[in-house]
DNA sequence: TGTACATCAGTGAACGCGCGTTCACTGATGTAC
DNA sequence: TGTACATCAGTGAACGCGCGTTCACTGATGTAC
């Protein structure tokens, strides 16, 4: 990758891009900033300057995927409350993000306090905890069930745990189906 | 930690125990084989003496881990075939071994192939699905819905996410309760 | 009871490495007048 | 249209660090005879 200006352009992105490939292949832990410069053909120092250290880098990450989560749930919920879809979004987006989600539900790795993540967390909560049924004791019993299972389902299939269970079949409809087994009808 | 003798004695033993600390304390990444020989009062080549590399150790953590969560289940199972009460096992060991969880479920972290490893964690399997009313893909389904429900529920406790969800009431309870929304009779 | 020998556990020095971070800098861009 | 200046993005050299791994070694232990 060489560049013939001084100035990148769209550095912010592609390191972000370069990250989440990296995650994606080797994790997290493998992932450094000179790693990243080098994939961005820049300066090893220019993505501290970026997001200030590497912390920062994945505070990035986790409010991008706490955004786009929010996005679908968002999506969802316009065609009407149905918390089973919502569900099966959630796991789909793990699928689809796997590196976002990864980082998302690694807090040892970004800034905890970050404002930004904060309001984009919040921002997802709010949504998916709309389309629960009921309210009070109830309502929040029914919130931790949906996002229990689809949350370990999420994550056992990311770390490949189902891949014997679910030989031969789609994991989406699969999920479905097994979600299925939930009661969650007022 | 000093010694009067030149062999240590139960080296193995205390150095897992130590990672097991560091991994509570600061995840897995921050555990370095020249903390634990720091920890255990020993030069710094002794750990890799016993686990051949880094991801030795891990690999005897994640087996350690299969074994004591199946020495549960296996206990549960002598009392009945209780598929509730194994989820609710689950969840509790997740919450007393918190490190042992942790790096079962990071496979980057440790031999992938190693065989003992393998053999723990087909017998933690066998138990599990020991449990499960019925048979074939409905059977399938249910290890799917109660695996998926109580690695949710452990993952999602352990990194903090239910915090505000579990104020004031008693994880384990709640647990309970939640699952009691599966339905998994035959 | 003694001796020889194999095996095992732990040592300590050395290696090369990649990393994150700092810092004074320079090139480019935008804005005010 | 031109000029001065502030701001911003990226540079490149340097730092100090802790790490995993290797290796020839030594001290201790157990076992065979």
């Amino acid at each position: 990758m060489t560049r013939t200006t001084y100035h990148h352009g769209d550095l912010h992105r592609v390191l972000i891009d370069a990250a989440l490939e990296l995650i994606a292949e080797r994790g997290p832990n493998a992932v450094s900033l000179r790693d990243l410069a080098r994939a961005a053909g820049v300066s090893h120092a220019a993505p501290a300057h970026h997001f200030g250290d590497k912390a920062g880098l994945f505070t990035a990450i986790a409010t991008q995927g706490q955004l786009l989560l929010a996005d679908r749930l968002a999506a969802d919920l316009a065609d009407g409350r149905d918390l089973r879809r919502l569900g099966a979004s959630y796991v789909r987006f793990a699928a689809d993000h796997p590196s976002h989600f990864e980082v998302m539900y690694r807090p040892d790795l970004y800034h905890q306090d970050d404002p930004d993540l904060a309001a984009a967390r919040t921002r997802a909560g709010d949504l998916l905890r709309s389309a629960i049924p009921g309210d009070g004791r109830v309502a929040d019993r029914r919130m931790l069930a949906a996002w229990s299972i689809a949350h370990g389902f999420a994550t056992l299939r990311r770390t490949g745990n189902l891949d014997r269970l679910l030989a031969g079949s789609d994991p989406d409809t699969e999920f479905a189906e097994m979600a299925g087994l939930l009661d969650l009808t007022p």
